[in-house]
DNA sequence: GTGCCTCGAGTTCA
DNA sequence: CTCGAGGCAC
């Protein structure tokens, strides 16, 4: 069967033939990362890969939870597999006052054009740990952390020691993946700790980290020891709807067999949810596990899907939360760290203090405005109180991760000199130039200043672009340090000018060594988006990038085109500033990149080391409108606007306000004026909402 | 010119 | 996670 092309496969074969693969590859990975001895080359372990991938395109049914394709990277010998979520795992957008609450409810219905009011659930916000569990034909399948959103860790063995997950569910749709909150009740916790220190072990510092350690176990046996609990509240992937409506969902998991919150509400307008919010924090105390707010959701599903989503945050669902916890503290002394665009950011060292159950010792002071008590347009923030060295100062950590300084006490302020912020880069001391208009002052000395070079060679093998497996930020300052690597390029001749020593060096080891000089390897070989992000060209991140490497779709072409491309002007510029989503400032910093000449040999010497791989536009799923302009004019009665635009673009289509020569086609709803008028004298294409509708339902 | 929305860049601690 | 800035629609 291993000899069948995958395009003759029957579906009976594609389906045995995925689960031999699956098996295959597992060994192979097993031998190569637990045992590290492979069993198979690379090559060979490459095309099992495109196989299973190309059978799995053909059949997306097939698609088998263990899939090879789900398993991203391997397990590490010491750690939890990856598991990628079919469905990603979303984080909320935050509102913190009534206000926020009241503009998110007129958002909604802005967003659908609705007049009467959109009803919502209430419930609260527990502050554990997010989980996917995920079943099939009602078995437990996996069950994963959020991670970040695309790709968690596989905790299943762990998961089954959780209350309130059942291992098996009656009368489940074929597949059903159930997100919920992990966590640990104060009682359990308090019980917890006791035997830790009992045991001379170091207690938890709150709830949520015993939760996140305790599902963390390598050994579900220690878990299955730990008094987890857990609540359901939304799916990823289904094979049937579950409801018709928010509640409906959270009733039927809960006839399923998983435990819900009891405070989970139906409430009619903004007003009420306020209500449900302060009913919810007058029972804070008393619940017995820790929730950090509310969360409110549009009840009717078919509405949350018409909202859909932003970029990382669904537009239906928003997260209340309670005042941040704060701590009294002193300010120790002002740093100044410098970024790898030289950015200088102030830090606050602090008297080390205790904030909603974790140490503080740092927290960042943004910028020179932030010091001095105003924000970017000369507003007072604090009241206009600037902060000084040796001040006391009210530190709390916003969205419970970050730490910041919300206030000063002046009636203990001792030092009478206002902060005076740096001129010059501490580092390398290079002038630090604040351009008008901007809050940042950054250093000039670029890559002669040590600290400048060394941000952006961490930010070269970071995650999003070279990614090396073993070469992280530490493995980079000490290559640095010890004078083997001063830019990228060397990391690729690393191995033929260092590697015997490096085998030598104290931590590392012979074993150690040729791991990494191996990550190196699979490295060489890189997409252009990556490369793109990875050059660190100021104002393109990872998704601008792409937007480059998808319109130019090779290095050479890249390349060519940038050192063409003349500021301002030439139609080299005109094809970079044209590119929707590149403005005038992006277009201008990345040629001054390709015209600058020593980021120009940097890129150079890279580049010989280096196999690009050309990157393809994106696939539109063959719809008719894909790569259209679009306009929409009049009045719309099937959808809004704003849906309209979002479905447009999401199958491909730039959607614009006015028609122009470059105009596709104009959608006309009811009362359309003069953009119709217009678009029939340029003899554009005119379409009734219908008759679009029925367009893009369509696929080539 | 104003007001979204998205992206980039910088940050903390376990 | 948050702020500031860039880009674009209105």
């Amino acid at each position: 069967m291993e000899d069948i092309p995958v395009d003759k496969l029957t579906k009976e074969e594609a389906r045995a033939e995925l689960a031999r693969l699956s098996g295959v590859m597992r060994r192979a990975e097993d031998a190569y990362y637990q045992q590290d001895a492979p069993v198979m080359d690379d090559a060979a372990y490459d095309a099992l890969k495109a196989r299973n991938l190309a059978i799995e395109a053909r059949f997306p049914a097939l698609v088998r939870a263990d899939s090879p394709s789900r398993r991203v990277g391997a397990a590490p010998a010491s750690g939890f597999g990856k598991i990628r979520h079919a469905v990603p795992m979303l984080s909320l957008g935050n509102a913190f006052s009534d206000e926020d609450v009241v503009e998110f409810d007129a958002r909604v219905r802005k967003f659908l054009s609705l007049e009467g009011p959109v009803h919502y659930t209430a419930e609260p916000k527990i502050d554990g740990l997010s989980l996917s569990i995920r079943y099939e034909s009602g078995a437990l399948v996996y069950a994963a952390t959020r991670g970040d959103g695309e790709v968690g860790e596989d905790v299943t063995a762990n998961a089954r020691h959780v209350r309130g997950i059942p291992h098996r569910i009656e009368h489940a749709p074929e597949i059903l993946e159930v997100r919920g909150e992990v966590y640990m009740e104060h009682a359990a916790f308090e019980a917890l700790n006791a035997r830790q220190q009992a045991a001379g072990e170091k207690p938890f510092s709150n709830p949520r980290n015993a939760a996140a350690g305790s599902l963390r176990q390598l050994d579900a046996e220690i878990t299955a020891t730990r008094p987890l609990a857990f609540f359901a509240y939304a799916w990823g992937a289904l094979s049937a709807p579950l409801a018709d409506t928010q509640k409906g969902a959270i009733e039927r998991l809960a006839d399923m067999g998983f435990a819900t919150n009891p405070l989970t509400v139906l409430c009619e307008s903004p007003k009420a949810l306020l209500a449900q919010y302060r009913e919810i924090e007058r029972q804070r105390a008393t619940l017995g596990y820790d929730i950090d707010g509310v969360v409110y959701k549009v009840n009717d599903l078919a509405l949350q899907a018409r909202l859909g989503m932003r970029s990382t945050t669904p537009r239906w669902a928003i997260a209340h939360k309670f005042p941040a916890e704060t701590a009294w503290t002193r300010l120790e002394a002002i740093d100044i760290q410098v970024g790898r665009t030289g950015a200088l950011s102030p830090v606050a060292r602090l008297h080390p203090v205790t904030v909603g159950g974790v140490v503080v010792r740092n927290a960042t002071l943004h910028n020179e405005d932030y010091i001095k008590g105003v924000d970017s347009k000369g507003a007072p923030i604090r009241e206009g109180r600037d902060i000084r060295e040796g001040d006391w100062v009210e530190v709390y950590r916003a969205g419970d991760v970050i730490p910041k300084i919300r206030d000063v006490d002046l009636s203990k302020r001792e030092n009478p000199h206002l902060y005076a912020f740096p001129t010059r880069c501490p580092v390398c001391g290079s002038a630090a130039v604040r351009e008008p208009g901007e809050a940042v002052a950054r250093c000039t000395g670029a890559f002669s200043c040590a600290a400048q070079r060394l941000e952006k060679l961490k930010h070269f093998v970071s995650r999003q672009a070279f990614d090396i497996d073993g070469l992280g930020a530490k493995q980079m300052q000490a290559f640095v340090e010890w004078g083997w690597v001063a830019d990228p390029a060397d990391i690729f001749t690393l191995r033929a000018r260092h590697g015997d020593a490096l085998a030598r060096r104290e931590g590392w080891g012979a074993t150690s060594a040729r791991n990494l000089f191996a990550a190196i390897e699979a490295r060489r070989t890189i997409p252009l988006n990556r490369l793109i992000f990875a050059l660190g060209i100021r104002h393109v991140g990872e998704s601008s990038a792409m937007l480059l490497a998808r319109t130019y779709q090779s290095w050479a072409a890249f390349q060519a085109a940038m050192i063409a491309a003349q500021p301002r002007e030439g139609a080299a510029w005109e094809e970079l500033n044209g590119i929707d989503g590149v403005g005038e400032v992006m277009a201008a910093s990345v040629v001054e990149f390709f015209h600058t000449a020593s980021t120009r040999q940097m890129v150079d010497n890279l580049v010989a080391q280096l196999t690009i791989e050309d990157v393809r536009p994106p696939d539109t799923g063959g719809s008719k409108v894909a790569g259209k302009t679009v306009v929409f004019t009049g009045t719309l009665s099937r959808v809004t606007r704003a849906e309209a635009k979002a479905q447009a673009e999401g199958l491909g289509a730039k959607v614009s306000g006015s028609v122009s020569g470059k105009t596709d086609i104009l959608v006309a709803g009811e009362k359309a004026g003069s953009k119709l008028k217009k678009a029939e004298s340029l003899g554009v294409q005119v379409l009734s909402e219908d008759e679009w509708l029925a367009l893009i339902a369509q696929t080539r």
